[in-house]
DNA sequence: AAGACGAAAGTGGTTGA
DNA sequence: TCAACAACTTTCGTCTT
């Protein structure tokens, strides 16, 4: 596994954890992101771990990122097709048939639209298998002119907020929309529109999948991390998840494991971080607070504190 | 003075007739 | 297409620390 940083530049721990699916470097020691979607986590040691699955490596993977799918231009254009075996020159011809379907009309576009994603994700620290997610929906989207009527920014932003949906790397539309300049209500639309339409399912969101963000922006602990991830499955047990708005779950989680853990923060700073209001926390917090019986380590806690 | 709390009214989106 | 509805926000007054 390469590793970048060896240390924590906060606190020098080498404890260092690697969330592969969020793609972020964690310190296990002060909850520092050190590394947030920097690292390309590609095939070559996805596989490392599962031992049993022989190791796999096919040469550069057909990249959506490139307008052209990688392939360059140049398939067919030369003779030399014609010295390869019969399979492998139908899948040239192929290759180049799909190639020269693309019109030179949509081919600007998704050149266009392929620039501005980059933009979009490199400005959130996306990575790349998001990148590659996102330019295949809005591969999809256009051939199924579902961009005709609607902006291609906010196409673009719609299929990258699915796209981090998908990966586990959740990014509220806020962020979404302070990335791309599009309304949050217009990405919002535009991506329940192509999701609908191209029929990708996305599974709700876990706010458990917020809280490393969270926790590093407020400068809490990995233990008042932790506890928050307790805390959340509680939550999620007593059903007090369903339906509500998985970041305002997150904020209050946060918002309690960090008082419980001598850390306190204001509702407003954790509101801030998370995007929503302190109202919305203290709602989720009452709930909280109710279903999990915590109201009496509160109080343990204050009367530790005299 | 700042933070926490809660009531009331408003917003944008979903659902179901 | 419209109305009911739930979740969330905004605003504001009051209480607590």
């Amino acid at each position: 596994m390469p590793h970048y940083i060896e240390k924590c530049p906060e606190c020098g721990s080498v404890n260092l954890s690697i969330e592969k699916e969020r793609g972020e470097v964690i310190c296990r020691d002060c909850g520092l992101v050190i590394e947030e979607k920097m690292v390309d986590f590609g095939q070559e040691w996805r596989e490392f771990e599962d031992k049993a699955e022989s190791r796999r490596r096919t040469g550069q993977a057909l990249t959506y990122t490139k307008y052209d799918k990688g392939l360059g231009t140049s398939i067919g254009q030369t003779g030399d097709i014609f010295q390869l075996g019969g399979k492998e020159r139908n899948k040239f011809f192929r290759l180049r048939k799909w190639q020269y379907r693309v019109s030179t009309a949509i081919e600007r576009n998704l050149k266009l639209a392929l620039a501005e994603l980059k933009r979009v994700s490199s400005f959130l620290k996306l990575p790349k298998s998001v990148d590659e997610e996102a330019a295949r929906i809005y591969h999809m989207a256009v051939q199924r002119g579902l961009v005709r009527g609607r902006s291609m920014e906010s196409v673009v932003a719609g299929a990258l907020y699915a796209a981090c949906r998908r990966n586990e790397v959740p990014r509220t539309l806020d962020e979404l929309s302070e990335a791309s300049g599009i309304e949050k209500k217009e990405v919002g639309r535009t991506y329940r529109f192509i999701t609908r339409e191209l029929g990708i399912r996305i599974l709700p969101s876990d706010p458990v999948d917020y809280l490393p963000r969270f926790v590093s922006a407020l400068k809490l602990s990995a233990d008042a991390q932790s506890k928050a991830v307790e805390l959340l499955q509680k939550a999620t047990k007593a059903e007090l998840t369903s339906g509500r708005g998985p970041t305002g779950i997150a904020a209050a989680a946060l918002y309690v494991a960090a008082l419980l853990n001598n850390e306190k923060r204001t509702q407003r700073e954790v509101a801030d971080v998370a995007g929503v209001t302190e109202v919305t926390i203290r709602n989720r917090y009452k709930e909280l607070l109710k279903e999990l019986n915590l109201k009496d380590k509160l109080k343990e806690k204050k009367l530790e504190e005299r």
